[in-house]
DNA sequence: CTGAAAGCGCTTACAG
DNA sequence: CTGAAAGCGCTTACAG
């Protein structure tokens, strides 16, 4: 073996240079296209830059420009949240679309230090702008009243979290979402409408909550409000769930499900239990996860459009960042965003018969 | 308004070297811990690096010392893979605790043009090392057989692909897990036993039709290879494979289906025929989701352990790239890892009635 | 249209 | 134990 052992040493600009025998300058033209330079220059400096393999470092012009052209994101490791669907691949597709590169940080433990820790690493990174997209849980939000922002040097956008004055937030409406569920099964005369919730900690669920109530109010069915069961989101929590209402009330006609996959519990014990859906007893829930239109019955559920929304949250974000620093926005970005979203009614059999 | 609207200057090693009345040498000592620095001295610089807030750039360093402590991972957007799942998240925390930061790339189209840009971009980012973890569909990884890979100035692991020489592979074996499916029902008694596949194409579908195969022959039952259906992954396609198989054999007594979810399609369909699961036929599949301890009857399939896998990955990326730099290996990744990784059985009432 | 100089914020040798 | 110099690979003014 010969010295190509040793790692090759990196290609850099003045190499180029000094192979079209021009300055770093024109050679720097060259590769940002910049204009005033001869064609015959040019095409001599693109030759060079061919032959060599140059590959500009990223890094070199990140430290010139104070832009590093990458965006944080942090999220949670719970799976089937946001981070693990096609909200972050469409987030990923724009995002690269724009020039950027995403990098991707977990947040686990919402103490301040640990939050501080963390933001302190896309600090050094010189990230441009970050994308907050930890569940709202409990106080895991809380740090951003504390957290000195107007020190932050770089703009941050929330997902899904309870707006707080002075952050950009970008999400659903669970409000709206938990109260269109609920007036869908009343509007096919239920009257006993019951919910099986999210855990009550999670600002998403707490709001589907509130919607629920809402509904009942509105249609003056207010004390179905009795006819409620926390859940944990998941499928084992489902039959649980409706086991736990049955008690509470025998005659209930209709649960409103705070997520397709507890949805998916409540059918089959359903099922176990001899009670016809929908005849019985009507379910709609949140989600509209793939498999659930192949449930049995098909499940009516209410559909959020996360690339949309993960779309506006980076546009958002990309126009705070060239708010900073002086630019025009980008073509994508030209368009300040939607910030808030509405689920969809799907209406399948668990709802209605066919 | 005053003039802090301006960006507020970066906070550098020069300041806190000024301000300690120390030069900028000593201040990176204190900053990077390194001895050679009277504990007066040190105390004193960290109380000006507390007072000003600053932040090493890790750009600056990055360009000297030639490493970005970053990683690249490329994965494909189809949701419910790798990077969608509990494997990516355990990526990621891995990750952190050695001190590197995760980039993330898509890669959708696998013409050479695209996949050099896409190897560029991260070139030019100076990534460390790279997880090539886009699925092995068809012909999406011969350019891995064009490109020069000794001049790609990292070291690369590709995850689940068919075995390459030159490259580092980490993933399952869908070989074998096809063929202890299939080995399950036939140790069952079960004498008809056929194939939902996955798309041919796919390097891991088509692994475990060979497995099938394999079992059926071992067991004197090569006549079943006709019993055999290629399947799309989803759902809707579980349902159609369940006819189809039928219609080529009416009498068949047990499907292996290559996905929970085109297995949750044939339970479904079951139900619908009045065939009884297991008793008529049995069905066994692989993915283990969440979900499909709740299918009825509950689906025995094949686990993953995803998340070891991916550590694996991680860590044998990370022994490559400390290879490369001649630096010894951190104590996470002291030894080299298992690069073959076996699918577990969990057997439920889809196989054997309780 | 082209180039020599200074600088981005840090680190790596090398002196003291 | 501490510091002055040179350099990582590029870019941004400023001259010509």
């Amino acid at each position: 073996m010969d010295s190509s052992a040793k790692l090759t040493r990196r290609v850099t600009l003045a190499d180029v240079a000094k192979m079209a025998g021009v300055s770093k300058q024109t050679a720097s033209r060259v590769v940002n296209d910049s204009p005033n330079v001869t064609d015959e220059t040019r095409a001599r400096v693109k030759q060079c830059i061919e032959a060599l393999g140059f590959r500009p470092s990223a890094l070199a012009r990140q430290l010139n420009t104070g832009r590093s052209h990458t965006l944080g994101i942090v999220s949670n490791a719970s799976v089937g949240y946001l981070v693990c669907g096609e909200a972050y691949v469409g987030m990923l597709q724009q995002t690269d679309k724009m020039g950027y590169a995403l990098l991707n940080k977990l947040v686990t433990d919402f103490a301040p230090d640990n939050v501080t820790s963390l933001m302190d690493g896309l600090i050094e990174r010189q990230v441009d702008g970050v994308i907050w997209a930890g569940p709202d849980i409990g106080d895991s939000h809380t740090w951003m009243d504390s957290y000195p922002m107007e020190r932050l040097p770089m703009p941050m956008v929330a997902i899904n979290t309870r707006p707080r004055p002075g952050i950009d937030v970008v999400g659903f409406n669970n409000f709206l979402g938990g109260q269109n569920a609920t007036r869908h099964l009343i509007g096919l005369g239920r009257k006993r409408v019951a919910h099986l919730s999210g855990p009550l900690d999670r600002w998403v669920a707490s709001e589907r909550v509130l919607g629920w109530r809402k509904a009942l109010e509105e249609a003056g069915l207010g004390d179905c409000q009795r006819l409620f069961v926390e859940g944990n989101w998941e499928t084992s929590g489902g039959g649980e769930g409706l086991r736990r209402l049955l008690e509470i009330d025998p005659k209930i006609d209709a649960i409103f499900v705070s997520s397709d996959r507890m949805a998916l519990g409540v059918l089959l014990e359903a099922q176990r239990m001899g009670i016809r859906v929908p005849e019985d007893i009507a379910v709609v829930s949140i989600d509209n996860d793939p498999q659930s239109a192949f449930f049995n019955p098909p499940l009516t559920t209410m559909t959020q459009d996360t690339p949309a929304m993960a779309e506006a949250a980076l546009c958002l974000l990309v126009r705070r960042i060239c708010e900073r620093h002086g630019e025009p926005y980008p073509a994508l970005c030209a368009e300040m965003p939607n910030t808030s979203f509405e689920h969809q009614l799907i209406v399948r059999g668990s709802t209605v018969a066919n």
